[in-house]
DNA sequence: ATTTGCATTGCAACCGATTGCATTAATTTT
DNA sequence: AAAATTAATGCAATCGGTTGCAATGCAAAT
């Protein structure tokens, strides 16, 4: 245990007054640049480590992000974070990272941490029963910019960076229909998120297009966990008319459901031809490989920081670019190539 | 853009002066009952928030961790990071997470950083080419507990949450020498970090102690990514005498010399049985599924915060208990099952 | 009635860096 | 040589809570 070193100290040593130190260590024009020289050097010689503190309290910044996430341990989520790491650690801004475990609860009381820790900004991908906005309006109030990911809020106020739901659920079931798909099956989450419902209407609108009609039997709303997957083979395995499709909104529950599929003997991708969504390592690993859509984790982490610096350093404000659209892509693999004769 | 509401102006309102208002709300056993009722509802209703930082500066310290990793995006690095996020939570400490992306400078550069913001402890797995503890050192000076896990320093002040590699790689290799395999080779990253040290020392350990000789043909330093699993794959095939076994000290790049094996013919485990490491999700989707090692990632990151948590409430110093070993298991699986006859 | 003790509350110094304004010294202009 | 600039540095207030010590008031003890 040593005692802090300030910049009194240096002051002190050297004759001078806190005042001129501090700007000498901040670089500030007005001072000499030999004495510059001479307190810098002392300050490394004396062990002087800013107290960031002290700086933040005066300067009413943090240099600080708050993240929320639902959960950090998910492929995708963790591209994103290591994206966001990435970017912010160029820009001189600290991560302030934590989960809300899919509970509203947990993210609001988090949401609140972080303001009492006067983040700088924040970024927040919502859980999945998160109803309210009123978390993330005292940010607002105060001016301090709030940016969603991937999972955003409908709200005017905010902006957030996504991809098109729509268009990937669109795509990724007009190509189980040009494979011959006629009853095609969607699994996805909680519709209240954005990337869920954006993906149903995808799904309806591709099948809507093709005369097809998408009844309820085929529409699953699970949590898309490993578990999920089984639950939905059991189900398809229980049918009387079965699909010969399913587009599953998850790679995990995806290739957890094939998996089941393949134990009860069914063929994929000539008795049901799957399309998974994140293009998840395990996409690749499965035998057939799963034709899944990728989802731009690591690029949306440095696109959301990015922003939101910008944002802070006047250079562009976020309400004018509402939303930011990353470009997904269908990666076709065998698990959705049926022989068509 | 509003103005904070502090102490002062719930002071004003109500006649009482700062420091019992700061009292109260820290719910201080020397004010009235009825005066913090008093100050906690006029806080709640000015819609008052504590400043962290003002208060950080004062108490002289931060309620927050630091955490430094190799890389955010593993999937055992995420799930030490939830573990440690959830117990953070529960404990009321913030996570300030940062990656060094394997780099000792940047690593260096963190720590720095992390240093500045006056954490009240540190938490790090090193990259792999790190070779100091300087950066580490100030820490210790400053009476700041810092604490490693997974990638440890071997160094006398430091302690840190481990498994046992040695076991564990002993482990993994007296399973294939059991099912037979006589010619076993060991695929791991950079032997400065203990993780892959400890476990070529178990596979050397246990073909000693069955008479077989550790060539060093049949030992590859790679950096266990997913191309290194290819090469693998590629040096076996053309290898004069080739290996009955591997043990590869990580499930991504198993996997993907498994993948490049089969596609060149092999039979796996019956021509080559293969042991990974991590008990990826990966791992359960191969076929034939990859036996591994399961290591307890988000268990180790509730450990790690846990200990370092008791350590700054006094409850249990960290310098007594030097080195926290969890239990690693070797889950066994197809891929290493040969027919033995 | 005086003293003692306890419960509350307030005073004021502090944590350490930042910054508007003033001051001093050095240099240039008139 | 005096005045006006310019350059460099210092003064002192500020950010907003926290906390050791003092002060006040009131009830209980002597």
């Amino acid at each position: 245990m040593e005692k802090e070193i300030t910049i009194y100290d240096i002051a002190k040593i050297l004759g001078l007054s806190p005042a001129t130190v501090s700007r000498a260590l901040n670089d500030h024009p007005a001072i000499n640049s030999k004495t510059k020289i001479l307190i810098n050097e002392k300050a490394i010689e004396m062990g002087y480590q800013s107290n960031t503190f002290a700086s933040n309290l005066r300067r009413r910044r943090t240099n600080t992000l708050g993240v929320i996430v639902p959960r950090l341990n998910s492929n995708f989520m963790s591209a994103v974070l290591a994206g966001m790491e990435e970017e912010a650690n160029i820009s001189g801004y600290n991560l302030l990272i934590s989960q809300s475990l899919e509970s509203a609860k947990k993210e609001i009381s988090n949401a609140k941490t972080m303001f009492n820790s006067r983040v700088d900004g924040l970024l927040a991908s919502v859980a999945y029963d998160t109803d309210t906005f009123d978390h993330f309006e005292s940010f607002i109030k105060k001016g301090i910019p709030v940016l969603f990911f991937d999972r955003i809020i409908d709200h005017p106020k905010c902006s957030g960076v996504v991809i098109d739901n729509v268009l990937a659920g669109f795509t990724a079931t007009s190509h189980l229909i040009e494979k011959g798909c006629k009853r095609i099956m969607h699994v996805t989450g909680n519709l209240k998120r954005n990337v869920y419902s954006g993906r149903l209407k995808g799904y309806q609108d591709a099948l809507l297009q093709n005369n097809l009609t998408a009844s309820n039997e085929l529409l699953m709303i699970t949590d898309l966990s490993q578990e999920a997957g089984k639950y939905v083979a059991q189900k398809i395995d229980e049918m009387e008319i079965r699909p010969d499709g399913i587009f599953i909104s998850n790679d995990i529950c995806a290739v957890s459901c094939m998996k089941a599929l393949k134990e009860k003997g069914y063929n994929i991708p000539d008795d049901i031809a799957v399309v998974g969504f994140n293009n998840d390592p395990v996409s690749q690993v499965i035998e057939p490989n799963l034709t899944t859509v990728y989802y731009p984790g690591q690029e949306m982490g440095k696109v959301a920081i990015r922003t939101i610096v910008n944002h802070l350093k006047g250079i562009q404000s976020i309400d004018v670019s509402d939303k930011i659209v990353l470009p997904s892509e269908l990666i076709i693999r065998k698990s959705s190539l049926k022989e068509i004769d």
